[in-house]
DNA sequence: CTGTTAGCGCCTTCAA
DNA sequence: TTGAAGGCGCTAACAG
């Protein structure tokens, strides 16, 4: 009742030995008398034995667990991977260690040394790269080092010859809202392009770009938040907006900042000018207007790298885009 | 290089004990020789050594780890206080480990046994209990054990005799709201009032009652969801709105979902029904109108669940509301 | 099918 | 200060 039971406290209370006690509750392969397989139960059940994960971890090699790292938690984005990485974690009885680095290099580094010390089973990553393959060496050792001693290492959003993939269809998507939005009449596009070195971010501009039937009017670089949106949409404003008709932000919480932006400035939107994202994260259809946006299912992202890593899933896996057209792209 | 390199192996790279080796890399009280453990630094290094936590975790009889549990991640609320909890753990060198409960007594005291077995040092619960008190006997024993046996367990936003907590002010913020949105000169209050059975969610709604100087027109029950607010919105719309000229939800995703509905069935917002929220949650000034709320700053609660646990900080801790008006209530 | 017995990697007395 | 050795709770051969 007080002190953690161990299974040694079972197995004596269940008149068993060790073995048996451990077969019974945890074994893989079932070869226990029924009887004895009942009492332990209740012996463990009477006493409130946990097994102790970690002492398990230690005589297998490895824990039941799942370790996940992404760049922010708050952000939709992330959050949505982390409830698909959760949910198939826990379908196969699998435990979620998370941290969050914060969009920092160095920091990512720490943490996937400081997680590989959980000897998990898998190492998710999501989060997109930086283009300037800023310590990137460093952090594929360690990837390599942990997937050499048997861990199963699943990158979200992230090219890699080596590991699994959960690609983010970007470029595709990020196309088809070009060609969708041209063909709504749009012809002036500024770019909100988040950060210069961020490859997803990079990704979206560029296949957005090249998908325009004309170049666009402006690009502006900033931070992946909603402020940076809101920021970059107030140096458009200030630059005079000439020739803009349509922003389009590379995720959705940057749009979100632009349209308050918009908003602040007494601009009206999409009257004066039409705004787009990209992830189509749940408030995009709450705000207003609503957001054009193209949908990426984040969740079930999540947990295929959950799927790639146990086996169950065959790779590579791509999540599909779709546009979404609502209200803040009426057309012109 | 390609397996993982134990303590063992550190040693004797440096030509030194498995003990020695232990102090100079873990050990808290430092008694080292200073040569010797810069050679074992060394040598940890070169072999890519990594401590592992589960060895360690049951040498010491508990896990650097705090326990997580909330409600459900992708819910604004949850990752807010998840982020506050990261942030904080991570300051104290302590790793994150998560599970989600959607809302299920039976599922949350599944996943407490759970991560019981995990030996964390600290195990937070945030999410609020049921009124009713489903499983609340068989939760309190379970945490009871757990505390016995040297763990700490935080609870937010849950009262609880026997445990600290970090308390959400409920009551306050909502009779502040009532009492600001009365001065505003509103008369006629509906109330989505969540769902019948979680403390919070009936906490706010009474307290945003008892300091109404009028009894509420309306109160309608319902998840505690963008779409139950939504949803709840609907009922109120087709009731025909009799009266009614002040909507508060008592959270500020179901805002989100009651303003989405008065959108999509064209009634104007803040004009023929203002609309209140609670909690802050970012999208909260970045809808239209903009949503009058009270602030919770839940980042800061996570935060406290913590320093609570770890000794840094004394209990009991309670995150004040503050009333933030915006456009969604502009008075009449 | 059951029990005995080594470990797993690490921490921590206990002598030296 | 250092090293040897026992033990943490559990699993996995290994014999019976």
């Amino acid at each position: 009742m007080t002190g953690n039971a161990t299974l040694y406290d079972v197995a004596r209370a269940a008149g068993v030995s060790l073995a048996t006690a451990s077969r019974s509750l945890n074994g893989s392969a079932r070869k226990v008398n029924e009887e004895y397989r009942q009492r332990v139960l209740a012996a463990a059940r009477e006493l409130g034995y946990t097994p102790n994960v970690s002492a398990q971890a230690v005589a297998r090699g490895s824990s039941a667990t799942v370790a996940l790292l992404v760049s922010d938690i708050t952000d939709p984005y992330f959050s949505a991977i982390a409830a698909g990485v959760i949910r198939a974690a826990d379908d196969e009885g699998l435990n979620v260690t998370m941290a969050v680095t914060e969009r920092d290099a160095d920091r990512e580094l720490e943490l996937v040394r400081l997680l590989r010390g959980q000897r998990p089973r898998v190492l998710v990553l999501a989060g997109s790269r930086f283009t300037d393959g800023t310590g990137d060496a460093a952090l594929v050792a360690e990837l390599d080092s942990f997937a050499a001693t048997g861990g199963r290492v699943v990158l979200i959003s992230r090219h890699s010859f080596s590991f699994d993939t959960v690609a983010i269809d970007n470029t595709g998507g990020a196309g088809a809202l070009a060609a969708s939005l041209a063909g709504l009449g749009y012809r002036g596009f500024a770019i909100l392009a988040g950060p210069a070195n961020l490859v997803t971010a990079q990704d979206r501009a560029a296949a957005f770009t090249a998908a325009l039937p004309v170049p666009p009017v402006a690009v502006v670089h900033g931070a992946f938040s909603r402020d940076a949106g809101y920021a970059g949409m107030l140096e458009l404003i200030d630059g005079g907006l000439d020739g803009i008709d349509l922003v389009f932000a590379v995720n959705d919480v940057m749009a979100i900042g632009a349209l308050a932006a918009l908003r602040d400035r007494g601009i009206e939107a999409p009257g004066r000018v039409a705004v787009a994202g990209y992830d189509d994260i749940s408030t995009a259809r709450d705000v207003s207007p609503a957001l054009t946006t193209v949908r990426v299912d984040l969740e079930s992202a999540g947990a295929a790298a959950v799927g790639l890593a146990l086996g169950s899933l065959e790779g590579p896996v791509s999540i599909p885009a779709e546009v979404i057209l609502r209200a803040s792209t009426p057309g012109r």
